[in-house]
This record gives structure tokens, sequence and C-alpha cells, in this order.
DNA sequence: TTCATTTTTGACACCGGTATCATAAAATAT
DNA sequence: ATATTTTATGATACCGGTGTCAAAAATGAA
């Protein structure tokens, strides 16, 4: 029933620790007996027992994806990159969602990496910014890639410990230049005041997406208040509650766009816009950010900024296993900063006079 | 750094296979010797290595969870409720989103679960509803658990293998019941003419759903035609497209409700009714099914069948576990067939007249 | 108290690979 | 052709647990 690597060895004819050298792709096998194997290989249909592989090596074939967030289609879309990556190299992924807010949250981290003997770990935000983790991750001496929104500056600017990792272990996602782009394109559409409803303030996603938009409205000789700004988190009802709040008192404001920090608070925005009796794009242009399904699926679609979220966590994916393993994969091919780049769909339109 | 279950028992001052009796709780162990021991394993904040015991054990710590599924929601819903009874019972998960439509998927997952020698596996639909699959599992002797669209009768009734398996490792959800409540709502709404847009036709979903609202239509000497069914897939273009199809020629049929086969078919027919300025509730009411999250963020707000799929998926875990080791879990507290219940919205009111 | 029986515990061989280091084979130098 | 270096392969000790079976301890019966 099941074939060990001894079966591969004896039916090739050769040691088992040759075929462990095959199937590890090591570099001194000679062509003839690389094919040999592999031949033995095939036709037993052999499948190496990662429990074995895990348990012997001196690190494991498995890495870890941790998330807090709530946001459905962006997991699947960051479980799928892993995954790829993982099939790609043989390894297994240990899922993990997590609260950030619970406070065992760090032990237990801790113990999946230890019961897994996880070879690395893929922190996707907002845990990824949480210094206390880092530092865990650094005291454990364990791999791992963050994926943070920002730009990949040679050195990140606060002094603390995790500096000194040369931030070379991050992929960025240019939450800036995306924001300021989508501004751009309202303002394009004449729109002088614009306002911006943010997810939540802890993430770094929300700092950096308000900066950019900030500094489009600035570049454009635009005025901004703080009354242009509603603080919320990245949920929907947060859009209904932002729309409403920005808009207040008959659009007291005169607000003709609402740049939403995520799809779900501009779909939020458009919910609460039906409920004034505000026609989108006629009166109210909205748009949302990350080009999730839904933004395709609301009345009028969203315009919105695209974000390859499985193409990014592929190669975080990359990042992580030319950290750990015999990098096979050429780093040069790795990509480490992403800038989601503007859709436009129905829910943005010229300025009302 | 690392602590084994020989630094436990050496600390314990007992022998190794004790500390692993005590881990599994067998019960051949004295309460003294287990207090001992748990004593130790705390003290030193001991982890059992996973690979180690799925290496040496006869089956492993580890279930997988097999979907092929485009609804993000409902995965992340799945993977969350089989993973918190896996963290309850101390396995790991291994994930396998497929195609069903992929000619190596049958390989694929055979070469899952013998890498990762998996104790068991969760299948979801349309993949829990293929002969082949349940054949080859059948044939490979391992533990699944199938969730199902309909109800749990003693016997299937089709003569092939799988019957003898008395399906007493499948877990129900009864779309049947559902679809007829949800209809019967509407025929108290006193519409007379109700249309149902399925998903796709492969699924026993679609079917069962399609026999319970034919079923609460006859129960009401309503007619029903074949004009008032349009056949699509689960998804939101679908929902578009069969909204148009149904309503063709300014709604020759006299249609006032349709019937949507899940959310995104709903919302898409709530979409279309949009382009085709139809107002919902007033002209239409539209209803889905399932209650995943953006039924919530379309305007209307839909009416559709709440599932409760991370419980389902506990459940099915459970019952897969009750399978495999030591059933610690009672299977009394397993419940094997779950009805969606009507959540009452704003896409759905009374008839016009 | 002694012996038989049952319950707890431990010694040790595995599970299926990888790592180390020695050895054999091939390539190169003399 | 032989000595030397390099490269390819194999023997064997682990990795950290579990399963088996036998020994030790506790319990009950005589």
């Amino acid at each position: 029933m099941k074939v060990t690597i001894n079966d591969v060895a004896k039916h090739a004819g050769v040691s088992m620790k040759t075929v462990s050298r095959v199937i590890n792709k090591e570099p001194s096998v000679r062509k003839k007996t690389y094919d040999i194997v592999m031949q033995a290989v095939k036709e037993l249909n052999y499948q190496p027992n990662t429990a074995a592989r895990n348990l012997a090596g001196t690190s494991s074939f498995a890495i870890g994806l941790v998330y807090d967030n709530p946001n459905a289609y962006y997991i699947i879309d960051m479980q799928n990159g892993v995954l790829s990556r993982c099939k790609e190299e043989g390894y297994e992924l240990v899922i993990h969602p997590c609260s950030a807010s619970d406070p065992d949250m760090q032990q237990e981290i801790a113990t999946m990496i230890q019961r897994s003997r996880l070879a690395g770990l893929v922190l996707t935000p907002p845990l990824s910014e949480q210094k206390h983790i880092i530092q865990m991750l650094d005291d454990l001496g364990i791999a791992y890639v963050r994926l943070l929104s920002g730009q990949n500056h040679a050195l990140e600017n606060d002094q603390d410990s995790t500096t000194e990792h040369k931030n070379n272990n991050c992929i960025y996602v240019d939450d800036y230049a995306a924001a300021y782009e989508i501004t751009e394109h309202l303002i394009n559409l004449g729109h002088k005041t614009i306002a911006f409803a943010c997810g939540d303030a802890e993430h770094k996603s929300t700092t950096e997406r308000l900066a950019g938009y900030k500094q489009a409205l600035n570049d454009n000789q635009l005025e901004f208040s703080d009354a242009l700004v509603y603080g919320g988190t990245y949920s929907f009802e947060s859009g209904v509650e932002g729309a409403k709040a920005l808009l207040k008192n008959n659009n007291e404001s005169g607000i003709t766009a609402i740049l939403g920090g995520n799809d779900e608070i501009a779909a939020g925005a458009l919910f609460a816009s039906r409920l004034m009796n505000i026609a989108i794009p006629e009166q109210l242009s909205i748009s949302g950010f990350e080009d999730s399904p839904f933004s395709r699926q609301t009345w009028p679609k969203l315009t919105t900024a695209h974000q390859a979220n499985s193409v990014i966590s592929e190669h975080a994916a990359r990042l992580l296993f030319s950290k750990t393993r015999g990098s096979r994969s050429h780093d040069k091919d790795i990509i480490t900063t992403f800038t989601p780049t503007v859709v436009i769909r129905e829910s943005t339109g010229p300025a009302p006079k």
C-alpha cells in the first residue's frame, strides 16, 4: 500500500540516501542516477512522508500563515497565493486565524511554531505590524515575512530592535501611492471637496492611505480639513456611519466625493447614500479600495484600487522560501513592492456643478 | 530551547511512555502519576511534536478539508468551524482547495492523503457528491465526512457501493425544508407567481432547493411552470442574467417574486432590477439563500435562509473525530442535520396588486 | 500471609525520512 | 600508469514520538 523511500531505493538499486538526495534536488547526484531514481519514484508513485521529513530534517516542510482579518476575500486570496507556492516547493501550509486583541495570541503562535516545527511564517496586517510579535519571532529565531503597508525604505525610521533586520523580510503594498492615484482620479473629475472614510486607525494601511490622499489634495491646491475625514473601521457598518457623519446637516461641508478606506466602507457609504436619497455618481462619487469581488456586486459598481492579493501573498511565500531552504527560487524574481492600480467603474463620475 | 518528551519524563521521574500516555489521555494512568506529569508538562511548557506523533502513531494528527467553491465566506466559515474542533482535539488542519473539473484532482487528493498521512477528510459540496471521489476514499480506507444537501434518510436510494456506508458519515443541510419555508414566506406575502433562479445544476443543493420550492407551490395550490425557473450557476453574474431572463418582455410571466439559489444570485437579481428600473420590494420581492455577510450589504438587505456554516463544519469535524481516534466526544452531541432558518429583511414585501 | 489477577509502568523496537561522515568511483595531475 | 584530488554514493546514527509486550506494583481471593 504505502511506498517508502526504501522501496524506491530497492527498486532503483541505490541506497535510500541517494533517493533522498534526488527528491531534495541536491546537486551532487549524477544525471544517470537521478534518472533511474526518478523513474522508480514514478513507477511506484512514491510520495515522501511529510511527517518523517519534518521530524528528521533540520527545518521542517511546513510554513504558517497567520492572520487576524475579518475580510474573507482577502484571506482566501492570501491562502491561495501562499498555497500555490507551497505546492510548488512541496511544503505544507498551516493556517492560523487569530485575534490580535487576544492576550494569549503570542503564546498561541509560539505554540504553533513549536508543535509544527514551522520553517517560517507569513504575517498579514495588522499582525505584521505588531512589534511584540516581531520581537518574539526574532527571539525564537524563526524566519518570517511581513506583509506591510508602505514603501520599502532602506531602513525603517523607528529605532527599535526590528530595525536591525534591514527589513529584507517585508513585502510592501504601496497604499500611499494608490490612495494618491485614486484621489487624483477624483480631482481630475473636477471634485474639489473630497472626503475620506478611514479604516481602523491602528492599521498602517489607514495612515498610508490617508497620507496619500492628503498629499494628492495638497499637490493640487485643494484644502484639507479634519471635517473631511471620518475615522472608523474597515467594515460595511462603518462605511454607513461614516457617510452619514460626513454628509451630515444636508452635506454642510459640500462634499462631492468620498474615498472609502476599503471596498466594504465604500459599499456602506453607497448604502447610506441610498438611505439619504443621494444619487451615485451624479450627486456624489464614491470609491473603494482593494477590488474585492463585491466591488463588482454593488450598485453602481465601485471604482476602486485593484490589489492582487494572491500574487502578493505568493511573493511573500517566495521570499520566505528564499530565506529558509536552499533558496531554489531566485531572489531576483521576487517583487517586494506592489502598487494597487486604479480601476474605474460606475461609482465615480464628474463632480456636480 | 525545545522540550521533548524525554525532558518531561526526566523532570517528572517517569518513563517517556508514561508521559505519552498522559498527553494522549490514555485511561490506565494513576491519578497521582497523571498529576505529576501534567505538572512537569506545564513547568517545562512542553509541546508534543506533531511530526513525531504523526510518524510514530498508527493514524496521524491531521485531517484535511477539501473544497471546490468560489464562495469565500463559505470557505472561511467552513475552515473556522473545522479549525476550532481541531484545536480542541490537538489536530492540524490541511486545507486543500481544488477544482472539481480538474482531471488530476482525484490523484491530487490521494497524494495529499498519502503525504500527510491524514487521519480523515471533510468534504464539502460539490466534491462531497462525487461518486468517484467517495469510491476512491473507500478504496483507500480513509475516514471521511461528507457535507451534503438533503435529509438523512436511513439509506440512500441509489444502489451503488457508497450505499453500503449506511451514510453514517454525512452531515445534512436540509435545503429542501429551507426552500420550502422561504417560498412559503413569499406565498404568505401574497405572491402567486414566484420564480426560482437556480445555481449549478450539478449541485445537489440546487435540486433540493428546487424541490422544496416546488412542493411549497404545490401545497398552496399555486401553479408551477418551467418559465418560472432559470437554470444558472451560483454566481452574481448568473443572478443578473437570471433576473433578466425571467422578467423578459416586460415581465410577461407576471412574476412578483424571485427566489435566488443563493445570496449572490439574489444580489445579481437585485442588480438587474436596478438596471430594469424595478423597485424592490415594491414591485418585486427577491430572496437569497445562505445569509452570507453581503446579504446585509445589498440594498435593500436580503431576506434569506440563514445557514450556520461554521457550526455545521464544526459538527462535521466532530463526526470525523468520532470515527478516528478514541472518540472522546460523545456521538450524541453531534448534530447531523441542519435546517437553515428564514431571515426576513427588506428585499421581500407584500405582492403588488 | 500467599498466590492469582488486574492495573500501571517501562524497555525497546519501530515510524520514514535526513545528517554526518566514511568509502568508492571518477576525474585530474604527475 | 600511478598518485592525488574531486565527486558520487552508502552505512548508520539520529529526529521525537507511539506500539508492543513484558515486568512491577497494586489489588483481591484463598
